[in-house]
DNA sequence: CGGCATGTTATCATATATGATAACCACTTT
DNA sequence: AAAGTGGTTATCATATATGATAACATGCCG
């Protein structure tokens, strides 16, 4: 697993809209249909994710997949 | 395995990248570090890539990560 | 204080991505 | 015809993402 350093950003991108759009890591996982310690994990940029886990995401926070993806890096 | 069609879609993106570098499968796997019958399978949208194997794939066409995740959906 | 909400971390089983090899097809070139 | 090029597919072993559970920490509130 390497690419700590992009999915870290990653996972900060997603904790950044979570918060702005007001929801609970509990209740995003719940939309993704898993756990919180999973988007835990994901958020803290301790998981190399698939595309299909991060189009998840992407659907639940109502956000484009390229939104999660633009890191400015 | 789900999202064949995003999947699909980038793995198009790719293609037409590669296609328009003028590289062929073979020389873009290398570049990435596997095998051509790898690559073909990720062009194909037969696998859920990890954003790390996406990564490498973006670097080795020199274009950014949201230019292959673009894919206006 | 005792619950409750939010998030983190460890750990496990299972599914699957990754990396590699080999066989194959269609073309092109010699 | 034989060899080379570009791509596809099947299959295998191994690493790891996913999904789940549980224990824990912190802060807040009744």
């Amino acid at each position: 697993m390497k690419n700590f350093r992009l999915q870290r950003k990653i996972g900060e991108k997603i904790i950044q809209i979570r918060e702005i759009k007001g929801i609970t890591q509990q209740d995003l996982a719940a939309a993704c249909n898993f756990e919180k310690s999973n988007m835990s994990r994901i958020e803290a940029g301790r998981t190399n994710f698939t595309i299909s886990t991060l189009f998840k995401i992407s659907q639940a926070l109502g956000v484009r997949l390229t939104d999660l993806v633009d890191t400015a890096d």
